[in-house]
DNA sequence: AAACCGTGGTA
DNA sequence: TTACCAAGGTT
């Protein structure tokens, strides 16, 4: 591709000396390491992230020794991450990789994406950064990259089109270890860079090529991204509900849940979804983590 | 396909 | 203070 060298040359050498280091990085990253960073990661900065995982590396430093513990101890150790049935799903993945696949993470994508809570981005990401496969890694930040340097839109469509995955394709290096590089560092590039507000445009190293700057920066005129609420909502209810449960030993009775949120209707609700979500166990007039 | 699923930092 | 948003996945 003509582009190959507009492009790659200038990011590989920005990420060479611009990278941070983080501890799911490095040679002595196990792929266990990443696949718990990426499950974290899911929604959530990288800042928050840290902490919690060194903390799962120590307790369950292999796929086995979290699934030998109960779920519960999963959503716990989660602390306050958020979206906690990723804590859930992390524990179900832990398990089949014991049962299914010798106790190891799988190095293929199709069989990652068989894993509970790993879609296309997260069976991507854990084999090229785990294994440095030559997978196609589509993230926010990169499709915000891509959208702005080869497109001219400030922002990528909601969802991903046939399109933008082949142009995403075509831009990967043949070479798998170069490729897995080359998808760690655009996405880099995009957290650290190329922000979804106020991107650093004067220090990008693909500024002279990038059609949006070329372009003036013209402001977004697709849809509006819709702006999630969160004050009264389930979600804040659920939140609430679980972060007692959370600081509790055991199970709790059902009246310390009940003084988190005055109205029954939804707050009846929201346990009820928690219970059907497998995050909390009801036993008689108890509650407990899974 | 669109809605739902937590939490906290920042402008 | 409100609004945005941060390495998505599931239904």
């Amino acid at each position: 591709m003509i582009v190959m060298s507009d492009l790659h040359n200038p990011v590989l050498d920005w990420f060479d000396e611009h990278a941070r280091e983080l501890p799911w990085r490095g040679n002595d990253a196990s792929v266990w390491s990443v696949m718990v960073s990426e499950f974290m990661l899911q929604q959530t900065p990288v800042a928050r992230v840290l902490p919690v995982h060194a903390q799962w590396l120590e307790r369950w430093p292999t796929p086995a020794a979290l699934a030998a513990e109960e779920p519960g101890e999963a959503v716990r150790a989660w602390g306050r991450l958020g979206y906690p049935r990723r804590a859930l799903r992390l524990h179900a993945a832990a398990t089949a990789i014991v049962e299914q696949h010798g106790g190891v993470v799988p190095d293929t994508y199709a069989e990652l994406l068989g894993l509970p809570g790993v879609g296309d981005y997260t069976a991507a990401a854990i084999a090229s950064f785990g294994y440095g496969r030559r997978e196609v890694v589509l993230d926010t930040n990169v499709r915000r990259v891509f959208a702005r340097a080869l497109s001219g839109q400030e922002f990528p469509h909601t969802s991903v089109r046939k399109a933008e995955r082949e142009l995403a394709t075509s831009l990967l290096p043949d070479d798998p270890p170069t490729a897995a590089t080359w998808a760690v560092a655009v996405m880099e590039l995009g957290a650290l860079v190329c922000t979804a507000s106020s991107p650093g445009c004067e220090r990008c190293p693909i500024q002279d090529s990038c059609a949006w700057l070329a372009a003036g920066k013209p402001a977004w005129d697709g849809p509006a991204r819709k702006a999630q609420t969160y004050a009264g909502t389930d979600r804040q209810v659920r939140g609430r509900l679980l972060a007692v449960l959370r600081d509790a030993p055991g199970a709790v009775p059902k009246a310390r849940l009940d003084v988190v949120w005055s109205l029954a209707e939804q707050r009846e609700r929201a346990l009820e979804s928690l219970v059907a979500d497998g995050l909390v166990v009801r036993d008689g007039a108890l509650y407990a983590l899974p």
